[in-house]
DNA sequence: TGCTAGACTGTGACCGGTCCCAGTCGGAAG
DNA sequence: CTTCCGACTGGGACCGGTCACAGTCTAGCA
């Protein structure tokens, strides 16, 4: 195989413009001292030998990649890799690129994959973990570059970016209660991760203060399968169910039909993500829509405000309610 | 905010060991020509100043980032997704990096993408898309790295890892013949699809060779939207479907379902890629199963080997089937 | 006219590695 | 005893940018 072929350098571009490097660093850069007519010309020379300015030896004099790293889980779940997603676009937007890791959700694996990123060197580092302690693991690293949580269930560290979760279950229980439901069981996510203790503490804090009837709450872990377990162990009286995410009110579901149980008929359900198959599951699912588009822009731009020394406010994305067709006013 | 402290570089690493820079370099690329306890005096010193190779300085001079380029597609959908993750974790086990851009597919937005990566510099592309014409596309910019294509439905491409879209099909038509289905209707992805139009393909010829009732093919693309308007139409004769993705299948459930037909006493069902809700879906799934691990390691292999200068083959993994409660025999 | 600020451009050091070349040293071969 | 070779080590150029500094030239002002 042909040795790299490296592309034309700065000087090849200065010697056909007939100007220095450091002019065509200049024009690069977009100094303001620079005669139109020579900037041209520079262009010109750029665009006729197809130069690239080259990355690496940027970095080697900066210090800095134009790279922001991004830590993720190794699960195919909707959520984080929305907002991975998002965040990546999000930074080529702003002439950043993004190196991904993904980690199994524990201490020493998240870890390690931020060690390696460091070693590769990053700017800046976005965390996209749900388990509570992450963020703190993170922080005891010290990092000397700027860090953005995501999805953050704990939100008591100082920077991070995450869909307002204590909203979107109100808008949840206001609808289930609008509709006439005082009995409303949930099921919630594993309470190792910050969102699920987020939904649930929202819920039970609901329930409470509405003067709602308290309902055993009964615990997944995110899957379907568990949502099919949860789902046989409803309630009798229970007349609706929040569903901490779609996917285990799918299981519940299958649970529910499995007993003779109709959704909406003889329960509610409402479910939190908004997946795909939401809009077509049987009954298709009322759910909270979280946005994770705007969780990402608003990670890089917290990012871009720390890098350029600023102080910055967390930001919550507020989440809506997608009205489908398994909510119903109770029977009775 | 502080400046970006530079970390300890080869020169103080070899202060400390009091040998020469070369000599560290040599320790760190395994040279073996190094006294052992030289190699020891230089481990040492690395270990105490808490040493990293700063890799933009490396890539500066040999012209290689150790880094590959990864293109995927703008949507969460499962396949996709899982394959950029399995090609990151490999990656990252090799030593290597990923880059990872997203981009909608269309061909301009995906040759932006990779411009994008060339620029930022990569020493591999691996391409995750499934549109017809990416591939030359991309192979028309006539990049000087190695290409790996996955995903890809046009196999006429040199180098790609993929799973085996006709041994699939195989499998969940031999499944239903041996039920005693002889009336089956396909309900296909989108045809700018590669992956989809083999998946068609792959029906007609099987339907052709066993002499199976031919049945008009229904359009889908691939959401469980299009599933559920081809529910619709579905044949009355017809007693299995084969869905050409799990969301499709979904859709056509509630369809189904709408109309009163039971699956799978009235009408079998087949789905493609099982997807986390396929176990869980009203009746749960029978699928046909992709490895998409296997897929990524493949790739990443394949890419070692490239960047090496061998000549490599073209990866194909073998699917299976998952089955579950939608399949059954003809009520007939 | 002389002086100066500001616009514009060039020179060379430097970032932190790798590569090429050359050097020292001990033991084996002639 | 010389010669040679291989093991081991060091010196310096170089990759392609940015930075600090210094220059040139023009216009404005006393």
């Amino acid at each position: 195989m042909a040795k790299t072929t490296r592309g034309p350098s700065m000087h090849d571009v200065a010697a056909r413009a007939g100007v220095s490097h450091q002019t065509v660093s200049r024009v690069l850069n977009g100094h303001h001292s620079l005669r139109p007519e020579t900037r041209d010309r520079v262009l010109e020379a750029i665009a006729a030998l197809g130069y690239r300015r080259n990355l690496a030896a940027r970095a080697l004099v900066t210090g800095r990649t134009q790279t922001i790293g991004m830590v993720g889980p190794d699960s195919a779940e909707i959520g984080p890799l929305s907002t991975l997603h998002a965040i990546e676009k999000a930074a080529r937007e702003a002439g950043l690129s993004t190196l991904m890791t993904s980690a199994e959700p524990s201490r020493e694996q998240m870890v390690e994959s931020v060690e390696f990123m460091m070693g590769r060197g990053i700017d800046a580092l976005a965390v996209v973990a749900q388990q509570v302690g992450i963020t703190a693991a993170i922080d005891e690293l010290n990092l000397d570059v700027p860090v953005v949580h995501l999805l953050a269930g704990d939100q008591d560290v100082s920077t991070f970016a995450t869909v307002d979760q204590k909203a979107g279950v109100r808008l949840a229980m206001d609808h289930l209660r609008e509709l006439g439901h005082t009995r409303i069981q949930h099921i919630s996510g594993p309470a190792t991760h910050g969102e699920a203790r987020s939904r649930r503490a929202a819920f039970e804090n609901y329930v409470a203060q509405a003067g709602l009837e308290v309902l055993p709450v009964l615990d997944g872990d995110w899957t379907s399968d568990s949502g099919y377990e949860a789902g046989k162990l409803i309630d009798p009286s229970a007349t609706a169910i929040f569903s901490a995410n779609d996917q285990m009110a799918f299981g519940v579901i299958h649970a529910l039909s499995e007993a003779g149980v109709r959704v909406p008929h003889d329960v509610s359900l409402v479910g939190f993500d908004n997946t795909a198959e939401a809009r077509h599951c049987l009954p298709p699912l009322t759910t909270v829509v979280q946005d994770f588009g705007a969780v990402g822009q608003a990670a890089v731009d917290l990012i871009g405000g720390l890098l350029q020394g600023h102080d910055v406010e967390p930001v919550l994305v507020a989440p809506s309610l997608e009205l489908r067709e398994s909510t119903a006013a109770p029977r009775a």
